[in-house]
DNA sequence: AGGTGGACCCGAACGC
DNA sequence: TGCGTTCGGGTCCACC
């Protein structure tokens, strides 16, 4: 699933193909992708735009053009990009959207699930749209061990809730809360609240070297999960926890256990997490 | 107010 | 073999 070190990996694949270039047609397939706006409209909207930046922010795709609007990608679980040669796109059922650049390139959207959304904002309202929903971007220097432990207190929620909950800090889903809290020993249902300093310190270590790993090895290619050069991330192989259930741990040799925590599964090793 | 669980989707995995 | 059922995952929203 894409999460921060997946959609890390989306952008900087994408930089290089869509910066400078303009939008010379988009074609939306599936209504959905826009909702609750016309498709048709988006797409008119985004043609003759030419591509300044492509930013991320938490699992947001954020494609700025020059003229200053903003077109933010969220992948949500299934939602993936694929670069071709133009008209050499090979055919594909589940694909949602397609641009045309003004050189030799298409950019196809594809999204099985179609969770996935395309939303157009205005540069000015950028920062209000994702500062309603995100926190702080966990690798960037404002991450302190302070300002997350002023996120977590006072509540009682398991910590995995808390860090799965986009305010508290940018960019985990599932998989990647579950490495970092590998990663500092700390179990997934202790009490948010009830974490002491050096613990929140672990868990911001953690949190940094999980989504690292994550971005090094190009991200986790689970089933769906492509580069948009069409390749493969590796992260899979280098999991602590999710998935490993019955193996044993990398750092005591217990066994991985699965519970379920907030609705999630939850893998965690039960002896060196307390 | 804060926490939990359902809805949205659909392919894969599972059970009979 | 083939069918029906369950599951999962990110976010929003209704409900407690």
């Amino acid at each position: 699933m894409p999460e921060l070190p997946e959609v890390e990996t989306v952008r900087a694949q994408l930089a290089p193909v869509l910066t400078s270039r303009a939008f010379a047609s988009v074609e939306i397939l599936d209504e959905r992708l826009t909702r609750p706006f016309d498709p048709r409209q988006v797409a008119a909207q985004l043609q003759g735009e030419r591509v300044a930046a492509v930013d991320r922010r938490g699992k947001y795709v954020v494609v700025r053009f020059e003229s200053g609007l903003v077109l933010l990608v969220h992948l949500r679980m299934t939602g993936s990009f694929l670069v071709a040669p133009r008209e050499e796109l090979p055919e594909d059922p589940h694909r949602r959207a397609v641009i045309r650049l003004d050189n030799e390139s298409d950019v196809a959207y594809r999204d099985v699930r179609r969770f996935g959304t395309w939303l157009l904002v205005e540069e000015e309202d950028l920062d209000e749209y994702l500062g309603a929903r995100l926190g702080e971007e966990p690798l960037g220097t404002t991450f302190t061990t302070k300002q997350l432990a002023r996120r977590l207190a006072g509540r009682r929620a398991p910590v995995k809730a808390a860090l799965l909950d986009q305010r508290a800090v940018a960019g985990l889903g599932n998989i990647y809360a579950d490495e970092a809290l590998w990663y500092a020993g700390i179990a997934p249902l202790r009490p948010a609240g009830s974490l002491d300093a050096d613990e929140v310190a672990g868990i911001r270590r953690g949190i940094r070297r999980a989504l690292r790993v994550g971005i090094d090895r190009q991200g986790a290619t689970l089933s769906d999960y492509r580069t948009p050069s069409g390749a493969r991330g590796s992260m899979q192989d280098e999991f602590k926890v999710y998935g490993r259930e019955g193996e044993p741990c990398s750092r005591c040799g217990t066994p991985i256990a699965k519970t379920r925590v907030a609705g999630r599964g939850t893998s965690y090793c039960p002896e060196c997490q307390r």
